[in-house]
DNA sequence: GCCAACGTTGGC
DNA sequence: GCCAACGTTGGC
């Protein structure tokens, strides 16, 4: 069974990579995934070990900011249940959830973006799914050529 | 704040 | 099961 790697977006007006790392532990569990295609990905398919891209989004500069690992697979994402949470879905219970997440430890943080700028203007990512119009996936797949193109990118950086 | 592109909802 | 209306995302 092989490493898989997977890119998780945030807005860091609410979320960002510094408040994982500063988080018990540095770990956190990703919580409100409120689209069933991501959702599929965290209940089936991101597994313990797996490596995450953080990507901030809608911010002065969206872009990579660091990694994170995988430490606990899917979980019922309990968010769904609490009725002050602006995650709640009335529809989710705690018998039959709707809504998973799993549990990510930070790994590390670029020393600087590599910012969606950059990612457009490599034509090695042509095919990144980040980068097709219209995207709005909050959690995608990222092929292992991608994610060695794109650390080589922070390491030019370095 | 605008708006295109998408996902979801609900009436039929 | 179709599709219009609505809500959300996210770059700009």
């Amino acid at each position: 069974m092989s490493k898989n790697f997977w890119l998780f977006k945030t807005e860091p007006s609410s979320y960002s990579i510094d408040d994982l790392k500063n988080s018990p532990q540095s770990q956190d569990t990703w919580d409100g995934v409120r689209n069933y295609q991501a959702r599929n990905f965290l209940r089936d398919d991101i597994k313990k070990g797996d490596i995450i891209l953080i990507y901030h989004s809608s911010c002065k500069t969206p872009g990579v900011v660091g990694l994170a690992k995988v430490v606990k697979e899917k979980g019922p994402d309990f968010t769904s249940w609490d009725k002050k949470s602006s995650y709640y879905d009335p529809k989710s219970t705690e018998e039959n959830p709707r809504w998973y997440l799993v549990t990510i430890k930070f790994h590390k943080k670029f020393k600087s973006i590599i910012t969606l700028e950059k990612l457009k203007a490599n034509p090695l990512l042509k095919d990144f799914k980040l980068l097709k119009k219209g995207n709005r996936l909050s959690i995608l797949p990222v092929s292992p050529k991608e994610f060695d193109i794109i650390l080589k990118m922070v390491s030019e950086k370095l």
